[in-house]
DNA sequence: ATGATTCCATACGGTAGCGTATGTTATTGG
DNA sequence: CCAATAACATACGCTACCGTATGGAATCAT
C-alpha cells in the first residue's frame, strides 16, 4: 500500500503533530516539514496560507480530537465507579504514540507556553476534563471541590514523568485509585 | 541602586531564565538576550563560548539550585507529618516569580522535550524529589510504593495548570492532603 | 598616569527559514 | 485526447540569527 505522492492537507497536519511530539513547537517550520515529507514548501504554501494558518488548523484539529476522546473511551462502562476505574487505569497505560494520543500532550502543553491561542484551547480542554472527573467522583460520593483538580493534575504530571522517555511507565495512579476508592 | 553597565556571567544567566520562563526555550538566543540587556552579543560571546556552552551553564545552575531547594524549605519542621503538610501547602501557593522558583519549572520541562541533557537533569531532580516525598510519607505510615510518584505527579500537574496564567491558583493539593492524612 | 587587561561594540560572512512569484508536472472533466 | 485546473518544484529577495574578528572603551595594578 504505497501512498500517493500527492499530499493532502491532513498529511501535512499529521506530519506537524509528529514533529511537534518529536522536537517541540520549534519544529513547526514549512521547509523542515517538507523535507520529512520528501516534498517542497511549494506544497505547503498551496495547502496553507502561511505558518500561522497552518498552526491554527493544527490547533483546531487537536482541539476537536481531544474534546471527547477520553470521555468516549470510558462512556461504555455502566456506572460511575467503573468509569472512574477505567479512566485511572487508562492514565497508567503507556500512551498511544499515534496522532491525537496522549503522547503529544506534553508537547502541546509546551507549545501553549509560547502561543496564547494554544493556551486558551488547553484551558478549555482542562476545564472540560476536570468537570468530567468531578462528575465521576460525585458518582462515588466524593464531593470535595478541589479533588477533581488534584486527580487531573496527577494525570498531567504522570504524562510529564513518562514523556521524558525514561522507559518505565508511571504507575502512580493505581495508588491514587486505591486511596480514593477505599470506603 | 543603579546597576553597573558591566554585566556578569550571572546577569546573562538570569536573563536566560527570564526569557525561558516568558517565551520558552526558543528564546535562548544570543542577540535577543542582548537586546533585553541593552547590550550587544559581543558581551555574550566574551562571557560564553557559544550557545551550547551558555545553555549548559544555565542547566548546571538550575540543577544545583533545585537540588535542595524544596527539601531545605521544609527541613525546619520538626517531624515528618509537619514537613509533609508544609510541602503540600507550599505546592498550593502561588509560585515565586524569581529565578529558580517554581515559575520556570514548566519551561524547563518544555526545554527537556528538545534537549537530552536537560531531560537527564530533570529525571535526576524528579527522582530526588520522589524519594524525598516517599520518606515523608513513610514517616506518617504511608508505604504504598506508587504513592510518592502520584503525589509528585499532582505537584507537577498543578504547575502545569497554573503556568498558563489562568490567574486562579490551583487549590488541589490541600484536597489531597486531607485525603492522605485522614487516619 | 599609563600600560595591561577586561569588557563591550561593530562589521562581516555564512546559514536557515519565510513568503511570493512563476514555471512545470500530474490529474481530471468533457 | 485535450484543455483546465490542481498539486508541486524552483528561484528569488528578505530577515534573523550564529560565530568570528577586530577595534575601542572602561577598569585595574603599579
Amino acid at each position: 500500500m504505497v501512498k500517493s505522492p500527492r499530499l493532502t492537507k491532513e498529511d501535512w497536519l499529521a506530519a506537524g503533530f509528529r514533529a511537534l511530539a518529536a522536537d517541540g513547537p520549534g519544529a513547526l517550520r514549512a521547509e523542515a516539514l517538507a523535507r520529512t515529507l520528501k516534498t517542497t514548501k511549494g506544497s505547503f504554501y498551496w495547502h496553507f496560507q502561511d505558518l500561522p494558518d497552518y498552526k491554527a488548523q493544527m490547533l483546531a484539529l487537536w482541539r476537536t480530537k481531544v474534546a471527547t476522546e477520553v470521555i468516549d473511551a470510558v462512556a461504555q462502562e455502566p456506572n460511575a465507579a467503573a468509569q472512574l476505574q477505567r479512566l485511572l487505569a487508562r492514565a497508567a497505560e503507556a500512551p498511544p504514540d499515534a496522532f491525537g494520543g496522549r503522547a503529544i500532550e506534553p508537547a502541546v502543553r509546551a507549545w501553549a507556553l509560547t502561543d496564547s491561542d494554544v493556551s486558551a484551547a488547553l484551558s478549555e480542554v482542562d476545564a472540560i476534563r476536570v468537570a468530567f472527573v468531578a462528575k465521576l467522583l460525585a458518582g462515588v460520593g466524593l464531593t470535595d471541590p478541589d479533588l477533581p483538580q488534584a486527580i487531573y493534575a496527577a494525570y498531567l504530571g504522570l504524562d510529564d514523568l513518562t514523556a521524558k522517555g525514561s522507559g518505565d511507565i508511571a504507575t502512580g495512579l493505581p495508588a491514587l485509585t486505591r486511596l480514593l476508592l477505599r470506603p
